[in-house]
DNA sequence: CATCGATGTGAGTCCGGTCTCAATCCTAAG
DNA sequence: CTTAGGATTGAGACCGGACTCACATCGATG
């Protein structure tokens, strides 16, 4: 066949055009599909399209469409399952629509997360999926909400900002799953976090994220319904990498005041934390209950199997991913739909009794019977 | 202030340039940093800018420098902690370089590889990352390849493609582990992998993916080594769904000829082929060997903990996209690195139990009993 | 047979930058 | 006091499509 010289600058119209003998704006339209263009015309460029391997320039097309078809999606960290997971489902809904993803990890970190949205509306995105690194800091996004570029919050919510945010309702669920743990006789109750803030937790600690801050206060909620004290020394945050998680799992499980149950705030920390009760020689629920937020098919195959607090997180970026299209079609806001996580009971639950009868390291459980 | 009407179009080089009283050319030259521009120009203009909260449209940026700054990544699936992990790499070192990263999953499927190729060139990716779907029908990629846009295979070659890649030797590696489980006196040993084939394995069959070929091919060389026979039979592609898998799981373990030990593909399979051997009631190592591919944080968790190879996925990632990056900017290729996987022994195989009479065979499978 | 609305069609502008080229300034050398 | 040569500068082309507009064409209507 042909020579295939092809270092070449790429077809464009005007070649189609050139040996369709039409204009080019002809062969635009046809090639577009948009306008009035007759039977004869529109096959002959079609063939001379064909012939020539013709391919449009999107980035052409969308510089006077000032449509991308691309999407922007800024989270913590694609390497975590559950954003992974979360990805999945936008990009699935996406392509559905006819629309690229363009990925962004922060790290959780702001500046990361500021120049990632920039760069962003810089490749001029149609719209942004955002899982905000911080729920109080939100200036950026407040920009870029303003400059009508439709955006939607995954996971965490934007503060006071009027943004579409797809969430589970992370204070009933909270609530929920404390009750069992207050259920089944635990009254100290862990919390261990990554989630970095300058100073230990106290009550009134403004905490960045929304979902954190949701989940303690289901917390609290659910021991105030008690009338039961809510154990603040036991809410651990700044978890960073597994070495620290390791030790502060030690430490709330020692001494006089230790925990009797732990919640870890993801599946990530849940590994570390995992790992540092079976180096503790801890039994898992007989000594130390055990509760994790995201269900990972891995849950399962521990022995006991973990107790976890699912999300529906497919489910919930696929519905993030329509919402922003919705948005971008210039359609309205869609009743917000309502994701429910659920507590999946298998086996890292115990009462608090059978870790009375423990004595591995001292007075495990401090508890008035 | 001023009163943000800020509906209206963005902000161009040409306001810039207005405001600044300069011509558009000095403007963008101040702008885009090239070309000669006086200090007092250069101020004029940076200042307008500034005012005006001027940010350049890098879609028309790229439509004359012919850089978009972007590249693809084609992957099976973003939900797979592999290619999260994998991706992860590719974005942080895309990143460093200055480069986005837009993904497209393929779901192992060709036909919608053929797509995401040909949108993302389409979209004038500078680049792509592909780890193909299948190692034998090309033909899509040998266009890219040939048309001169880079290229960088991941994980999986892309068949006679001189294209450079990243993967490691799975051949190897599978010589090694096959080894070791023929050391603790396996001989039937089962290999489960979801690859899709026409009809059930043969030692003649042709494989789409030259990452299962080269590990069935390394269990083929470790048996013959020994001049054992390779047990063709316990080789299980088209494994499906979790059911799927389960079902081929406890066929390979049940009749007078059942394995001793199972190697599974990757990380999901894992979870079912653990699954179903619980189900059986049978334990592992005791009954049953297990042995998987991919080593993710969890197989530490259960009892006992799994043996893996563990290969280096964010650094394959990050290493793909560094080569991808060189040839972009014309360099020359670097040496291939040759990423090594290694076996992690933990305590998931053990010797086989008529064999396990055999003082000499017993201490083979490490510490854990 | 003249008229009208519905196509078809080609020339040319525009999107928002980059880049070429010729003209203009300046400064130091001759 | 000229003048050569580098530094600046502005006009305008250009990238590759989409789209406006004025100008045919054509069958149907009256």
């Amino acid at each position: 066949m042909n020579g295939e010289g092809a270092r070449r600058r790429d077809v464009t119209v005007a070649d189609v055009a050139k040996a369709a003998q039409v204009s080019k704006a002809q062969a635009a339209r046809a090639l577009g599909n948009y306008g009035a263009v007759s039977d004869d015309v529109r096959e002959r460029v079609l063939a001379a399209a064909e012939a020539l391997s013709y391919r449009p320039n999107e980035l052409a097309r969308s510089m006077n469409t000032g449509k991308s078809h691309t999407i922007g999606v800024v989270v913590g960290d694609i390497e975590n399952p559950h954003f992974g997971l979360a990805t999945r489902g936008i990009t699935d809904a996406a392509k559905k629509a006819g629309y690229n993803v363009i990925l962004v990890n922060t790290d959780e970190d702001r500046a990361a997360e500021v120049e990632a949205v920039r760069v962003l509306l810089d490749k001029r995105v149609d719209g942004l999926i955002v899982a905000p690194a911080s729920s109080v800091d939100t200036e950026h996004l407040r920009q870029v909400h303003q400059s009508g570029r439709p955006l939607v919050f995954l996971d965490r919510s934007g503060g006071t900002l009027d943004v579409e945010t797809v969430a589970v309702d992370m204070a009933k669920i909270s609530l929920q799953a404390t009750q069992y743990l207050l259920g089944a006789g635990h009254r100290r109750i862990a919390f261990i976090s990554t989630l970095r803030t300058d100073a230990p937790y106290r009550a009134d600690t403004v905490l960045d994220s929304s979902q954190i801050a949701d989940r303690l206060e289901g917390m609290r909620q659910a021991f105030l319904a008690d009338g039961l004290p809510f154990p603040e020394d036991l809410v651990r945050l700044n978890a960073g990498d597994a070495d620290s998680i390791r030790s502060i799992t030690r430490e709330v499980l020692r001494g006089p005041e230790q925990a009797t149950a732990v919640v870890a705030s993801d599946g990530l920390i849940a590994l570390s934390v995992v790992e540092a009760i079976q180096e503790l020689g801890l039994s898992i629920p007989a000594d130390v209950s055990f509760l994790m937020y995201d269900d990972f098919p891995w849950t399962r195959l521990t022995s006991p199997p973990l107790t976890v607090i699912a999300q529906p997180v497919y489910n919930m970026g696929a519905a993030a991913a329509k919402a922003l299209i919705r948005q971008m079609e210039g359609l309205p806001r869609a009743a917000p739909a309502q994701f429910t996580a659920t507590l999946v009971r298998r086996g890292s639950v115990g009462t608090v009794r059978a870790a009375a009868a423990a004595p591995k390291l001292g007075q495990l459980a401090g508890e008035p019977a």
